[in-house]
DNA sequence: ATGGTGCTTCCAGCAACTGGAAGGTCAAGG
DNA sequence: CCTTGACCTTCCAGTTGCTGGAAGCACCAT
């Protein structure tokens, strides 16, 4: 399979799946024109890098599960700390998105948006020294 | 003021400091021996710049509101569609990251998490061709 | 004079790609 | 045989918003 081919397989574009060779986590063979060449497992990582990336891993999160994904012998605790770890860090984005969109739908619903220059949502960025007990 | 100090008020990194000097945000003035030096027009600009950014406007929305509160005839309207923008922008990324933490937690409350090899989370990642559809 | 801190500039790097240039390869059509 | 066009290759640069570090002045206290 050449690198077209297995970018619509896996629904990543090939200049992804270029990097992710690049960066070691897949080694597809080659063919004598130069052309990669990429067998079924090859197309397995890559779909599971996808899927992985979709969840949000990073790269390095996905090099360690591809390890254990390929170590028969791993421990499924293992796999669980790294699910967990990152399920740790969505919940805390989650929470902190959502204290900025209270602020900003709150300043939104504040300001009127008319042609006049008075602006409640200037004068929270304004007067709201955010940071002063940093 | 010196960086030092104003890097204290405003609670910005010193380096941040220069950085938005660089790209233009603000251009304090400079004393005979190179120093740059603040004055309270922009201790304000900036302490607007923290604000604006904890509130996760970007660099280039930082850049718009600043002109816009600069400009004395601005249209409160200009600013309301700056923040509603970035607003719906929030409130995307809150609910993609709600499903990822939907899916996440789902798989971590699923797997055992033993010294077993045999794991649901892989499992998962490998047989669900998330983006099939694409 | 010496030390320590603070300031300067510039260069490099982070994550995870993405865009584009310059060029080789292959299959089809004339 | 030649051309066209799609596909492939590599390499370099850019994205966002900083951050770290090196090399080198400036300033103040002793």
């Amino acid at each position: 399979m050449n690198i077209g081919e297995v970018s619509k397989k896996a629904a990543l574009p090939a200049k992804t799946i270029r990097y992710y060779e690049d960066i070691g986590l897949i080694t597809p063979l080659r063919d004598p024109n130069g052309y990669r060449c990429f067998r079924d497992a090859d197309m397995h990582k890559l779909a599971f890098l996808g899927r992985a990336r979709t969840l949000g891993f990073t790269i390095e999160d996905c090099r360690a599960l591809l390890a254990l994904w390929n170590d028969q012998s791993r421990a499924s605790a293992d796999v669980r700390s790294i699910a967990k770890e990152h399920l740790a860090q969505v919940e805390k984005k989650i929470s902190d998105l959502q204290e900025i969109r209270d602020t900003l739908s709150h300043l939104v619903r504040e300001c009127v948006g008319d042609e006049r220059p008075d602006c409640p949502i200037l004068k929270s960025l304004e007067e709201f020294p955010s940071r002063e007990h940093a």
